[in-house]
DNA sequence: GAAATAAGTCAACATGACTGACATAAAATC
DNA sequence: GATTTTATGTCAGTCATGTTGACTTATTTC
């Protein structure tokens, strides 16, 4: 609150910026989430399984604990999505070897097909936003985006020059 | 595919960077609302009627119709947080005086605590997000989320100057 | 051998979305 | 003035996705 400059200043950050924070963040999720659940509605799936078919694909081979901890929600609630999508055969599952406790997932290619056609919606919106933005608007989005994720998921992204 | 540059370059947009796009949004999205979500659990309500009591806050008066525009849920899934927030008297209803069909939508003075407690951890996140990524990243953000955001709703987002 | 961990299961429940059908009042149009 | 459209509300049923709590099994760690 010391220094106030011409311009949009975070320094001197008005109700009405917070506000619009707030609601670039409601109207971009509702945006983004819309053409991938519309699709997963034709073949009766939700959001759910996208969002379980996005990180195996992510992270092939993570464990249940792994995935659990990422999507922030019970063992139950999962249970569910992933029976649905090991029974269609999306998602394969396969003992460690260093802990046979662990059920490794992994993607079928039927799994990989379809997070490929549910993620390209999603890809092409944020292709065509970061193309019209431009690089420094991109970078100023990571910035401001790794500030609003808790700090200890911070290390997901790590900074550009070491991509 | 042509022109490869060092650096985070939009026009070269690799898997990777479309993926962390993706990425960023979940987790931002995820960690947005946790806060809120709690505060909710506790009052026997949901982050619908956050929704609602958010939207109604920053339109006074605004018509049932025009909060499902934004919402995009059907009437009847609107009716039920709404009749809640009226019975509970966080929400007001009057008729319209031009159209008295309408049933124009207030915050309570109870409305307006309950809005202000969820939206605080929201905006102090967003407040701390923008001073640490500073005034050039903050536009940068803004610029990719608009391009996110439907064309439709982008008209919600007057540019820095009007504002 | 005992304790902790990874994974799974059963049951019951809450929330928030949906479709479809129908009702009422008021406004707009023919 | 009669008809149609619009704004809102409601009833009934369904589905997807989350929750808690209790318990089991297999395996690893101490």
């Amino acid at each position: 609150m010391t220094d106030i400059k011409s311009g949009p200043n975070p320094l001197f950050l008005r109700e009405e910026d917070l506000r619009q924070g707030i609601e670039l963040l409601f109207y971009a999720y509702r945006d983004f989430t819309a053409e991938p659940d519309a699709i997963l509605a034709r073949i009766g799936l939700g959001r759910a399984h996208h969002r379980v078919v996005y990180f195996v694909g992510r992270y092939p081979s993570i464990t249940v604990t792994e995935l659990l901890s990422i999507l922030q929600i019970t063992k139950q609630s999962l249970s569910r999505v992933l029976s649905d999508l090991v029974e269609q055969e999306y998602i394969a599952q396969r003992p460690g070897t260093k802990d046979r406790r662990q059920r490794l997932l992994t993607l079928t290619d039927k799994g990989v097909e379809l997070e490929r056609s549910l993620s390209d919606a999603q890809r092409a919106r944020i292709a065509q936003a970061y193309r019209a933005a431009g690089a420094a608007a991109v970078e100023g989005f990571r910035t401001v985006m790794l500030g609003i994720i808790d700090a200890e998921d911070r290390a997901k992204f790590p900074p550009p020059g070491k991509r």
